[in-house]
DNA sequence: CAAGTTCTGTAATAAACAGTACGCTTGGCG
DNA sequence: CGCCAAGCGTACTGTTTATTACAGAACTTG
């Protein structure tokens, strides 16, 4: 790892210059021009680019402090991955006027628009029709399912798929009890799991037991996928990281609002009238 | 080169990822999910990640039309260099080349990101911190409830609550009994309140009982403000409008979380003990 | 239920790569 | 003018990395 912290790569680039050598400094602009691609490639590459040979670049790493050159590309390669796919939203609303809370917002709302990016822009959509398509067959039961925290999410989507369809059934309380609900599902029926890290070891059972009964699993887990996705037949990723010591369930909840959306397009012509039965219904004094 | 050109390299895996084969589809899952930086990794690395032996990934790239791994990450390299290059013209893919799918997600990631921004720019810095306050105050009993969707939320805000401080309940069930809970409240603790638009009687009809006995109401509702509003000492307002049926809570779990956040902050000199205790008990077989 | 096909991981192989030693060149200074 | 030192590139070496061959497992199909 490289020994001196804090500054981004590019940052201490440009600090360095001075202290480079010239074919040095020839490296160090090529990389400035070209960032951080050129750094991706290899060392002979990009001693090409800069017409450098290609111990002038190891040299130049490793006065910049990185152990190695693969040392050196794998802070590259975090240094992306943080940064975001999303160059656009730069926004550098950060000032010194603002107050620490004012900060704290920002913060996390970039982060949450970060996340909603990214989890829009990798989503196959063949993956998001392949699920509609399921929560759309009113032949295939739906049972929802969901870790410690995620698990709201699993009612949420049960408590919209049930108002415009029928089959759909939310599994609560004792792990124990769990597998209950198996019994009433078949081949063309359906899991569907919520899972985001800290996986929850009871739910990758249930999953490998209802899979083995060859029930499809529906998956709604992290950018790193639970260990369910090895048993899923879909799998819908979101990315959560946040500034908080929890992570973010909202880029999740936003595709399971876009997947509800669309099954409610799908089944419309049914469920307006069943909307208008409930509507009705409400208006009559509830039992208990 | 590649054989097939033409679409961006995310692109031709979501298309292909029908074509695939169980664990390809695992490799694509990951790729997806870190584009790009997964994909410049090396063969290995990327096969820990997705869990799948280093031939697997070779497959993988080799189904995808590349030669060689190194010629998939040249691939990747360029496109990212034209990505970084021009950051405005890219997420514009509701072209007419777009499917159907894809221009509805981003129709909806597009109105998600608008909610999200208009809602933290809207929400006053004063009353979030009026909120962190109150929950932060173990003093304070918090109580939380919801409506018929949004009580997700509100159990999603109760269950974070909970493992950081005492005091802490969520109110479920049938609305005849919520007002048993209000026995245990008094003047200085606080009853947190959710409710978007087709606003739910019961809930103010309850919240007007409990403000009458000067409970403090913190309410979370959408941009048009529930009636309970009028009751209330404090109110986070979200966006909600998407091309939807239905209307998102995306912001106002942003906002939730927010809260949860800078609240686990603020007491974390306490809360880090008691997530300590909670993961010896996990270990602890369950009762029942 | 069995034969065949497809898929997948293990292990061995080949290629590309980063790293290093050495000697030449260049610029500064006595 | 000549010595010294710093900088650079060439050529080589050791490692890592991608790749391929093969054998076992899983799933299909008749």
């Amino acid at each position: 790892m490289a020994l001196d912290e804090g500054a981004t790569i590019s940052e201490r680039i440009r600090l360095g210059l001075g202290r480079l050598t010239p074919t040095g400094r020839k490296v160090a602009h090529i990389l400035l021009a070209n960032y951080p691609v050129a750094g991706l490639e290899t060392v002979s590459e990009l001693a090409c680019r800069a017409q450098v040979s290609a111990p002038t670049v190891l040299r130049f790493v490793s006065r910049l402090g990185f152990a190695s050159y693969p040392d050196f590309q794998r802070a590259l390669r975090s240094e992306l991955e943080l940064q975001v796919q999303s160059p656009l939203v730069k926004a550098r609303f950060s000032l010194e006027s603002a107050t620490p809370t004012e900060q704290l917002l920002n913060r996390f709302h970039q982060s949450l628009a970060d996340n909603l990016a990214k989890t829009f822009r990798s989503v196959p959509s063949a993956e998001f029709d392949a699920v509609v398509d399921i929560f759309s067959d009113r032949r295939r039961k739906v049972l929802t399912i969901g870790g410690r925290f995620s698990d709201a999410l699993a009612l949420h989507l049960s408590l919209h798929l049930r108002i415009i369809r029928s089959g759909v059934s939310h599994i609560a309380g004792q792990s124990a009890n769990w597998r209950d609900h198996l019994l009433d599902l078949g081949e063309r029926d359906c899991l569907a799991v919520f899972d985001i890290r800290r996986y929850t070891p009871d739910l990758a059972e249930f999953a490998a037991i209802a899979a083995s009964h060859r029930v499809g699993i529906v998956l709604f887990t992290d950018q790193w996928l639970s260990p369910i996705a090895q048993k899923a037949s879909h799998i819908l990723a979101a990315h959560v990281p946040v500034p908080s010591r929890w992570d973010s369930m909202v880029a999740l909840l936003a595709l399971v609002e876009a997947i509800v959306a669309s099954t409610t397009e799908r089944l419309w012509s049914t469920a307006e009238g069943r909307l208008a039965t409930l509507e009705t219904m409400r208006h009559v004094p509830r039992v208990g």
